[in-house]
DNA sequence: ATCGGAAAAACTGTATACGAATATTTCCTT
DNA sequence: AAGGAAATATTCGTATACAGTTTTTCCGAT
């Protein structure tokens, strides 16, 4: 059976499907999973020592949300084309200002504070060099204020493609030049909350989702210049 | 085995669980269950003669996409409360002016063809007061012009929540007096369409939500001062 | 007639097995 | 050495069965 590391809601109340697709999903938001895994269900099953029915359960309900793409031999991580990920963009300008705005009024002064905290280990991480403490900051930061959006309906729209958010942030992330840009960002996102500031959050997350492509794309340069002849408007 | 009306996309390529997954999506988008119906894996097996697995794969894969919601005693349609049908319609804000711009600068004359078409199905059905032609007839329109939304993110993001807003549908268009304005609400964004105006689309569209939103909280209205009494604020 | 508890029925989650489909590897011919 | 065909391996989809959980029904007591 299947040794959890979260036995708090791994609970009894927990399926084992559901436990192996939490612990899977923990794994794919950690950045656990290289590109070129593949997750067979026999394996998984194996792995967790169950049979293959919930780890082919848990796995397809990572491919309906999103964060694995079925194949003909396994799951993997999803790929996303230069065009699915200007598109994305696209949908994170329409969404993410309007959840500042609310995430501004609803945070409580104890999520302010995480983040408060939050932003202290990006800075600390940051002069320390270290990368990965750097990166976890900046999606905890982020997480943290989405989880403060009290319509449920957008969170979940947010959330649904956060997965590729992240596989671009680690492109963008790449480049240590970005470090300060987007731990600034942050600051004056978090001092936006501070004041209540609805339109100055929103605002400044519309800057964030712009400068976010502006780095994709510089990342993607040389690219996209080839793609640019060949690409047609979908649709 | 399965008996399936549109052998067209039930082909060869179709698994078991993806045929009895379209086949109950018709019906549930037809609104052809009731809201009492339970939906359980036995019985959609013994229905389409298949074993239990494929018909609970297609079940769960509805309920994964929103379209149903599983309880202890099989599937049930979801039943939105006040609050989060208001998130929704918070959303639709967000996404559905920009998809409506973009429907208007993509829309090829062949689909303006099309949706011309369906707007003199919905003024005959009005005229001969036939409520399920009149509505399947807005379905259709609306279904139309979001197909042609070259984003896929934010057409998918818009589906997602198609069932939601169907059932809302139900709810505002019983009232009869409504139906004039809808359609000459469709008339509209058609003509913003036809004429590329992507702003004209967006404005309309936007209108379009707060209309509907007005008309879900005057048919919601006794109800609803109800819930003001006791609502508390998500998140 | 009502209520509570026990038993039966209904339903789900999971295990195992089998056949089909797909991908990979191997072998043979040119 | 390369390409194509055949064989093999891998994986998936589905069937059947069993155990556990939840709901419903029935029966006895009050």
């Amino acid at each position: 059976m299947i040794a959890g590391k979260s036995s708090a809601n791994a609970s009894a109340a927990q399926s084992t499907s559901g436990q192996i697709h939490d612990l899977l999903m923990g794994r794919i938001q950690r950045g656990e999973l290289g590109q070129d895994v593949r997750l067979v269900d026999t394996a998984v099953a194996a792995e967790f020592g169950v049979s293959r029915m919930p780890a082919r359960d848990a796995l397809m309900r990572l491919a309906h949300e999103g964060y694995l793409e079925p194949t003909t031999r396994g799951f993997m991580l999803p790929r996303l084309d230069h065009q699915e990920i200007l598109e994305i963009f696209d949908l994170r300008r329409l969404l993410e200002p309007r959840a500042a705005a609310m995430a501004a009024l609803s945070l409580s002064e104890e999520e302010l504070k995480g983040l408060d905290d939050i932003q202290a280990e990006a800075h600390s991480a940051m002069a320390a060099d270290d990368f990965e403490r750097l990166h976890r900051a900046c999606e905890t930061f982020r997480n943290s204020w989405i989880a403060a959006v009290p319509n449920v309906s957008l969170r979940k729209a947010l959330q649904r493609y956060m997965t590729q958010v992240q596989a671009v942030r680690l492109m963008t992330f790449a480049d240590k030049a970005n470090h300060p840009l987007i731990v600034a960002g942050n600051t004056q996102l978090y001092q936006a909350f501070c004041r209540r500031d609805a339109v100055a959050a929103s605002d400044r997350i519309l800057r964030f989702v712009f400068e976010g492509e502006a780095a994709y794309l510089q990342a993607h340069g040389e690219i996209r210049n080839q793609n640019q002849n060949s690409s047609a408007q979908a649709g």
